[in-house]
DNA sequence: GGCATGAATGTGACCGGTCACACAAGCAGG
DNA sequence: CCTGCTTGTGTGACCGGTCACATTCATGCC
């Protein structure tokens, strides 16, 4: 007992029980809401739960119970804009139906890393997200043991390994697409892709978007610049692109890539959009802030942790018949950064 | 049974002992590397393991241990690059101690919205972590039930209401002392302030160490402009700025906000650092890719919430006992965004 | 040979809940 | 008055592990 009369230590139903002079399942009834309880001893059980301080242990809950009710996200990375904000989507929807999101990091993409981190997540009991974005990810989706219940975030469904299970995307080929017919249509002649890192050795999303565009209006195809996820990547890749002269459109795969991609070419004194247009990617919170401010494209990241998270609660509780695959639909935000090509008068 | 031959519900150390003609117990000893098992015996029993797929129930093994291993944090936003990195550290810290780490998103700084979010958090049996930058944050950090591990990472210790508790934090203070002081020195005649949310009614550090470097310079104070956490409040904070000649340099509560002031000013035709400078803080990514790059001061959030999980991780196994209060030491990087200001002959 | 010692293994209770079922009392209908 | 159903409550087993202690057997030492 400590100075206010409380025990230190957490009680249990059975304390309580004790200290309302009723059976420990009467106090199980009475947390649980269970109807058929005399008004009078539901009074006297709470009031001992009060005094007692009592708390129900959510380990022995969920291990009696056989329901854990959390979610473990595998996921690459939590500081990128696209990533956080399907964290942000999958927490906000966690927490709505009381359940607990965990977090494992793919520090490596290498095997036995990332077998250790799904082992560790599928031993927590609860559901699997893995964000499957990357060949971390990807690896770590294709890794989950038979029998957990797991929902993948990923860039193409049908050709991430370990597609058979539920999956959610944004039609990022579509997305690419629609950028790249952007600049074309501002007369470009063609459009050079500075590609985010691939969540597989085959041609990524993005990547294949941007290819369609060109081919069908008979652009001439470059080699995509390869990039990392931050902005050093996209400086690097815009240190070379900058020396081309014929540069004139550069469609990045995500908005640091973009920022990196500006920061160049200002240093190569190549005005943006008057010699060089650029158009990034997920339209982070920044991109409208930039000068020139960036178009770019338009991602629910949120909502598509959010039906990611439905889809694993469907699955987890019976009950809910999941509606299949979500998709949401990426967004064309056109800004300062895209204008027409320097009339070559 | 499934066509593999192996039961596809998860097998116990009962049925594992069956399965190698050996007690209970003796799996037990055998999965927790007891010493004394005969070798020939643990053979079987790993042989039984691997053929029933048995993997270890993290939930029972944490209530009959009561040791629960993991960390829970709360906070108000995942999504910034300070809080971002933060839990970066932790899950770091958090993966090599083979903790598992939970995110509670305190949404609203509501009485009650927080009470509920601590409650759950508590109930999970870990540790807490609280990140209380924010009013949220600290709010949920008062809440923490009694005989509950906790740290927090607070702005400013001695202020924080629920402050007995072990808690880290970063020098903001010096940190913008230091920043104030940089600009002053390059001959401005203040500096100009746009705040970041305070975490409490009282001044905040970055607030306070302004302040103070102006007044020991004996340069005019000029009234805080108050901003948000993203770069929307920059813009804001920034037009209003800019429409006032006098104003020659700007120090901003984050690179966020610094974006958005930098972008007002540039509408307004007044030149960085021509006319005005800026400075920003955290020194986020995309601080040195922007145009002018940007003075920021850096500050050491992984590292920060590595020692925060240190920290709990001492409270939690009493073992190891625990340094009280790691600080980190915030660091001023100097770039294009910050000079002299325009001579006024 | 007798006995303490340690290695290898087993037994029962327990962690803090839930679940299935039993049981007593109250009240209806035939 | 007896049966049958509902309401309110209690009992024992169980979830899947761990812990403390008991037991068996081989070995070392006097």
């Amino acid at each position: 007992m400590n100075v206010t009369g409380h025990t230190s230590r957490t009680a249990s139903i059975r304390d309580v029980a004790a200290a309302a002079d009723v059976s420990y399942q009467t106090v199980s009834r009475v947390i649980n809401g269970h109807p058929s309880v005399k008004p009078s001893t539901r009074e006297r059980v709470l009031a001992a739960i009060e005094e007692l301080g009592f708390r129900r242990s959510a380990t022995a809950h969920a291990l009696a119970s056989g329901r854990v009710r959390s979610v473990t996200v595998l996921t690459a990375n939590i500081t990128h804009h696209g990533y956080a904000s399907i964290l942000q989507g999958i927490e906000e929807a966690a927490r709505a139906a009381s359940y607990t999101m965990a977090i494992g990091v793919l520090e490596s993409a290498d095997e036995t890393a990332v077998r250790a981190e799904v082992q560790r997540a599928a031993d927590a009991g609860g559901g699997l997200i893995v964000i499957a974005y990357d060949p971390a990810g990807v690896r770590a989706l294709a890794d989950v043991p038979a029998g957990i219940p797991v929902v993948g975030v990923v860039e193409t469904p049908a050709r991430t390994p370990g597609g058979d299970r539920p999956w959610v995307w944004t039609d990022d080929r579509e997305a690419a697409y629609e950028a790249t017919r952007h600049l074309l249509s501002l007369g470009h002649e063609t459009v050079h892709y500075v590609a985010i890192p691939s969540s597989t050795r085959r041609t990524a999303a993005r990547t294949a978007g941007w290819r369609a565009a060109l081919r069908e209006a008979g652009a001439a195809e470059p080699r995509p610049v390869q990039g990392t996820w931050g902005p050093a990547g996209g400086y690097t890749a815009g240190r070379k692109l900058a020396a081309d002269a014929a540069v004139t459109a550069i469609l990045c795969g995500n908005d640091d890539l973009a920022l990196g991609v500006m920061r160049a070419l200002h240093e190569a004194g190549r005005p943006i959009p008057g010699e060089v247009s650029v158009v990034g990617f997920d339209d982070a919170p920044h991109a409208a802030y930039l000068t020139p401010s960036l178009t770019s494209v338009r991602q629910d990241f949120t909502g598509l942790g959010r039906a990611a998270f439905g889809l694993l609660h469907g699955l987890v509780e019976q009950s809910a018949p999941v509606a299949p695959h979500p998709v949401s639909v990426p967004e064309l935000v056109v800004r300062e950064s895209s204008g027409p090509p320097p009339s070559t008068a």
